[in-house]
DNA sequence: TTGAAAGCGCTAACAA
DNA sequence: TTGTTAGCGCTTTCAA
């Protein structure tokens, strides 16, 4: 059995709120009483039930995290390291995560409203924003904390980190064209997600720059794993596309294995840019050229600016557009001649 | 602000007690005021407060998971397979998980202790079980539930799943001898983990099948991260294997980099197998041949498995060996004639 | 069938 | 400087 407050105050003849009081540093307790409480709460192996002082305080200092997954084999690189980050500066600042996986969809706004309402956790973080994300609604309505990687189009104020996807996509596009690519499709994210428009804009945005037209027929919906990458590519490799671009890296990678396996050399007969730049991507074959974002960094900021609306202190810089960097690794070349 | 019991019992002049049991569906509580108690509760939205309800019963519908990090860009994705696994069947029972991401050492073993002595969670979830682990030994010390992908040495008994290092390896070595090659390099795991010990074991029993003389040369060990890997492929490199086992995937993707770099071609110049197949094996450079673990399902049923521990049932199958499967990509090949 | 009271472990007004 | 009391929101004896 823990040992409690109750124990050390009978062991030391003592009120409970006095041992409270002593370990708890306040200065009405006489030294020597402090002395002894702690003392024989150290040799009792006192430590204070986390739930009673969550209860007491009215914060568990505990974040929520719901992490979008499919089930087996679809995990996003992305989101461990995302991860990492979120759970290294909430340790920093001594904040516990609470973790849900759940696929995205209904389900998914269930496990926030679940954890809004039992109290579970002081605020939440939110990745890949959709447009009238019911998440961000829903928070903001019942003014529980978040901040989320990625904007919004909700029109309510927030702290968020997001990284510029008109920009990236843009400057991919200028990239490729420079390379003498004009045929360049491009595998989308699904359509509700915020990012999807902007990213979806910059290459349209490139592609007008340099005087191509854009053609609906070069962009295909996949849904942000390999496999719908794969399934994407193959639709999009019918139209004869020298470049792809794609929503994110694991697509990416189903775009590299379409392209081979429709025996094309990525690189060479066809070139391939992904998002995110997931540790994996250097390793890939072809090593994959793509737009970077500092994730773990990402996964650190959001948690400290969380913590700050939970402390209710004010968040100096709430809105953080950062730009991602083109990384050119080897799936990327000249357009081939002829065509 | 929340509603409460009291609220509740306010409105509809009733003692918090008996709205307490109707909602909890006594049948002690006549079917008219259980009726109207409901729908006030539904109309007010009432949610219990799930601190106050763990601090009542004296559990907290929650498990522990500390992964295992080294900051940016060292994330393993084997984790995020494998957390979703976990989470995936956690919230099928109702439970919450709790993850604490920690470098692997003395501040891990730290975040075990903490979760326990402030009764944070239920019961703890370990990964990479070590020689004499800390972890295990303070768990069962304290008789804290607890469930581990990995065996131990400490000849306690506790419920887990692990998977026949020693039986893959060989399988492995066997391979690549068929291949032709008998100079077969292995970066190992760090000693002290256990799965180490049973790898290589089944490494050497491979050779010495074959009677292959044990090279203790041809040893190398690595960190689990590919930039170990590189590292431990580079020393490694300088003995003239024609193959390289690795400790795990993210360990041969750096082998894979190092033998690259240094003119080599994967597959034909070199064999190299991983262990793992994370998502991603099959997406690099060339695609990895490897020992495939069931990571989800592993996940899954070690979850299951603590929840049967926490609720004191029996768990009948509480020492789950699987067999890894060698799944054969194109990093490995025959031996290249001559050397 | 309902309610009063106690208690889970802790903190914090207020008294002494 | 210390103790008494109350209360966080809930569950659960025990009485009524």
């Amino acid at each position: 059995m823990p040992v409690t407050l109750k124990d050390i105050a009978n062991r030391v003849g003592l009120s409970v709120t006095t041992v409270s009081r002593a370990l708890n540093d306040y200065d009405d307790v006489s030294p020597a009483t402090k002395a002894l409480i702690r003392r024989v709460a150290q040799e009792m192996g006192y430590r204070p039930d986390a739930t009673a002082q969550k209860l007491q305080k009215g914060r568990t200092d505990t974040i929520g995290f719901v992490i979008p997954t499919f089930g087996p084999r679809f995990s996003d690189p992305f989101f461990s390291e995302f991860l990492a980050g979120l759970g290294n500066q909430a340790s920093e600042e001594n904040f516990d995560v609470l973790v849900s996986t759940r696929a995205p969809g209904p389900e998914e706004d269930e496990a926030y409203r679940r954890l809004v309402e039992s109290r579970r956790v002081d605020g939440l973080i939110i990745v890949r924003t959709r447009h009238h994300d019911p998440r961000i609604a829903y928070l903001a309505d019942q003014r529980f904390p978040f901040c989320a990687f990625g904007r919004s189009d909700l029109g309510v104020d927030f702290p968020y980190v997001d990284v510029d996807g008109t920009q990236g996509l843009r400057e991919a596009v200028g990239y490729l064209v420079g390379l003498g690519h004009r045929r360049i499709g491009y595998i989308a994210a699904p359509g509700n997600l915020m990012f999807n428009t902007f990213r979806l804009q910059g290459y349209r945005q490139g592609l007008e720059e340099h005087g191509i037209p854009f053609e609906p027929d070069l962009v295909v919906e996949g849904d942000l794993t390999e496999r719908g990458g794969f399934q994407a590519a193959q639709k999009l490799l019918a139209r004869h596309p020298t470049a792809i671009l794609a929503g994110n890296d694991l697509t990416a990678l189903g775009a590299i294995r379409a392209a081979q396996e429709a025996g094309l050399e990525v690189g060479r007969d066809i070139s391939v840019i992904g998002f995110d730049d997931i540790p994996l991507a250097e390793h890939t074959h072809p090593p994959l050229t793509t737009l970077r974002q500092p994730i773990y960094q990402i996964g650190k900021t959001v948690c400290r600016m969380l913590l700050q609306v939970i402390r209710g202190e004010p968040v100096p810089d709430g809105h953080v557009i950062l730009s991602p960097e083109l990384v050119i690794r080897q799936s990327t070349g000249p357009a081939p001649a002829g065509e």
